[in-house]
DNA sequence: CCTGTCGCATTGGTCCGACCACACACTCTG
DNA sequence: CAGAGTGTGTGGTCGGACCAATGCGACAGG
């Protein structure tokens, strides 16, 4: 069997960087909240020099696990971090305006993980988020609510009933699979003709989808909320 | 209802910049294969120094849609790509290292993804990645293969299962979950007392799924993967 | 005319040193 | 004791210099 060999690409010192900051973090050695040293002291300590340290420092920020802050106090300082979500969501945004990913995968994976979402939520959501879901229909089932703010409050809708699955894993990537399509759901919302009535159509789904969730039937709204992503579905590809 | 007033923050050159190439990417101004002018151009063009593009360039890199190369000729430069594999990968295994998802997460999440996976790829997968699929359950079926090999080829045949489904999104996210529990897999096998029947146990398994699938039963299909991946749960959290 | 070789231009990668902006800590003053 | 003013440490930015890799192109030799 032919062996790929893949370039070995060893020179880029940031990536040596990455590579020992890393490890450290997979030894234990590196926990949320902990600080790194000055990018002025680990520069030298790590033998490179403070761009080359930056530029790992940067890696690592895009990835959500490193934040920085200048000025002085307890604060300050680069600290490790858990923040996927931000990261997440720019990756497959940019990767679905690119084309990596059809609007017909990012729609399939929506089903795949908000039906799991809806089970999950069904079985052991706190009540609070509950609650707020209600609110936000509230919001969302006011006549005079615009286009715009129906989709953002559409995607919190989303996003908490997934954050209440109790799974931090599915829950990030489901908001982070629905915000990569929501520029292109704002856009075939605002081109339709109907509006209102859709709007309804909408609410009317989610609210079916809110109370089959509260009563714990969570076959029956995971099967509501693929037809709802489907049929949102139908829409997009029209527009398109 | 209290706001939540987000800091601006909006200082940072290098993520105006990275801002900037965002947009021209979501414009469509900027698609796979096109080449960034060099850096020494394009910076006093937006207005940066080199070291902040240089940084926001970092950040693309990160996430997988731009790769930069030295020389000259018409690989060289900053390309943009569609590589978002390593990139998604590399974010879940350190915010896995730093405890964002717990275990029970990741498994729940691999459930989720690669039923949906075996079921695609019952659908509608090519016979060559099956062949390939084949091949590699063959490797594994060596009596002397090496733990650390085993591992190799297990995740190459998750995710070749995963890759065969025609979804490029739920194949790369079933892959990035599978890769970030991959060390801890391995770290469970190497414990593993009589390796030769865990060993003989979980090919068991693979050809029972790899026949499915190529008789096009996805829902057995997904049903076996999901007790698949459910022994190892138990076996992970034995040993941890 | 073809061919191989060598120099060179172009590009990203790295390093250094300096300065800026900010925010807290400290000190001085009333 | 309170407040204003100053100091200090932090990340953020900048400009310039040099290094390394790589293909282009000129040039010499067949």
């Amino acid at each position: 069997m032919p062996v790929e060999w893949q370039p070995v690409r060893q020179s880029r010192t940031h990536e040596l960087v990455l590579q020992s900051i890393e490890e450290r973090v997979f030894a234990g050695e590196l926990k949320a909240g902990d600080r790194l040293p000055p990018e002025r002291e680990l520069a030298p300590v790590l033998g490179v020099s403070r761009s080359a340290l930056r530029e790992a420092l940067r890696v690592l920020e895009t990835i959500g696990v490193l934040v920085a802050q200048p000025g002085r106090g307890p604060d300050s300082g680069a600290r490790i971090v858990r923040n996927p979500d931000d990261a997440l969501g720019r990756l497959l945004r940019l990767h679905f305006a690119l084309g990596s990913y059809s609007l017909h995968d990012v729609l399939e994976a929506r089903v795949v993980l908000e039906r799991s979402s809806c089970e999950a939520a069904a079985r052991h959501a706190p009540a609070e988020d509950l609650d707020e879901a209600e609110e936000l229909l509230r919001r969302m089932g006011e006549p005079d609510v615009g286009v715009a703010e129906f989709n953002d409050l559409d995607t919190r809708f989303h996003v908490l009933l997934a954050g209440s699955s109790g799974n931090a894993l599915t829950s990030t990537l489901t908001s982070a699979v629905r915000e990569s399509v929501r520029p292109l759901i704002l856009r075939a919302l605002e081109e339709t003709e109907d509006w209102p009535a859709t709007a309804g159509a909408l609410n009317a789904q989610h609210t079916r989808l809110l109370r089959l969730v509260r009563a714990g039937r969570g076959e029956e709204a995971a099967d509501l909320v693929e037809e709802h992503i489907r049929g949102l579905h139908g829409t997009l590809v029209d527009e398109t």
